[in-house]
DNA sequence: TAATGGCTCCATCAGTTGATGGAACAATAC
DNA sequence: GTATTGTTCCATCAACTGATGGAGCCATTA
């Protein structure tokens, strides 16, 4: 039983998916208020009202949006556990980073997204629920943090936030830290890796 | 000399120092596009052209807002640094993540702006130049990271921005992790302290 | 062929938003 | 007392935004 959202995915080249990866990008891009339903229809090359033919209202399409990222960082993490698995925590830091922080810089929308969804406030109010939860435990099991009896500690939940913000933080700010370096795209992410195992790996694997 | 800007900065009381304070605020719930002029007139209680006979269009008073809390969160740094200035570099920056976390859990909209200043998108461009690079630059020779001949090497700079990030994050996703984990605000804040320096500190520290 | 259903666009609507002109009033200066 | 200046609100505007109805088109099907 496919729900819509799903049929949209499978079907990129159909009209309701290709408008879900114009809004990906377009409120990745000014978050929900700043962007407008017109300017998805714009990218799409559509007039409007066929947008609100297959997606209904903006907040509908917006939340459909939401849910689609997180489906694919969930995807990409499970594909990240499946390399790193059996190898020592630096090690499998350092390959989570690298394969991570690539897959976001070919989509910074997710990044884009997730933050927002963080730490901006919509004027209306968002009725799906938060999925974040069983990803952070996810990663925190995955690094063997300190487990509560049977749940993820709280420490150990927060440490796993901070190491998921870092990553979305230097991609999402990319034109603004990028251009205050002065650094190229290539260059940029090189140093963004570089400066993520700096900061991250030492709290995790000292003695 | 004073500007505009810093009269209103001066004289809270008046007029025009009420709608930037109010501003500051509705601006950091909402982001720019989020926020209306109206929001904000309502917020200080007065007619929407009161607030245009003060401040002119929405961008300057917008810019504005980040113009003054850029100001605030200068004079906080300078602050911090007094207190920890000849103090072993651990003890310094466990005081100035205490220091700085307390201070802007009071003043969250300052991290909201920030952060949607580094990673959100106006739909009409900004004019106002970058006032970072100084403030990291000066963080950067505090903690006596890595110079690159007289400038503060990119190494250094990025590391900064991960550290001034990392706090910024756990303040405006207060709403969304403190619920995530069900902790009251003060057990929040608590966690926040003690993961920012369990990540933070042994980076800088290790040998 | 005729009819059905899915898809698309044009035209349009009501509500919102940024912004302004002008009347009213108060304080100040002359 | 009168003129001037500064401040506030009401009324209003044009542009924009979310959203919809309906006509036309096209492929499928009866």
């Amino acid at each position: 039983m496919a729900t819509p959202l799903e049929k949209a995915r499978r079907a990129p080249e159909s009209m309701k998916g290709k408008i879900l990866t114009a809004a990906r990008r377009v409120f990745g891009e000014y978050s929900f208020h700043g962007a407008t339903t017109r300017m998805i229809a714009k990218e799409v090359g559509i007039d409007i009202s066929t947008l609100y033919y297959h997606w209904g209202e903006k907040l509908d399409l917006y939340e459909a949006v939401i849910v689609d990222i997180n489906e694919d960082l969930r995807n990409k993490l499970i594909d990240v556990e499946n390399v790193i698995r059996g190898k020592p925590l630096k090690e499998r830091m350092e390959i989570a980073i690298n394969m991570t922080i690539d897959y976001l810089f070919e989509n910074p929308e997710i990044s884009n997204l997730v933050l927002f969804r963080y730490f901006g406030k919509t004027r209306q109010e968002s009725r799906s629920d938060i999925q974040v939860p069983e990803f952070v435990s996810g990663i925190a099991k995955s690094m063997n943090l300190p487990m509560d009896g049977k749940k993820v500690s709280v420490q150990a939940r927060m440490q796993v936030l901070a190491i998921m913000n870092a990553m979305h933080n230097f991609i999402s700010g990319k034109r603004f830290f990028g251009s205050m370096l002065d650094l190229e795209r290539k260059e940029y992410i090189a140093e963004v890796k570089k400066t993520l195992k700096f900061i991250l790996i030492p709290a995790f694997t000292a003695a």
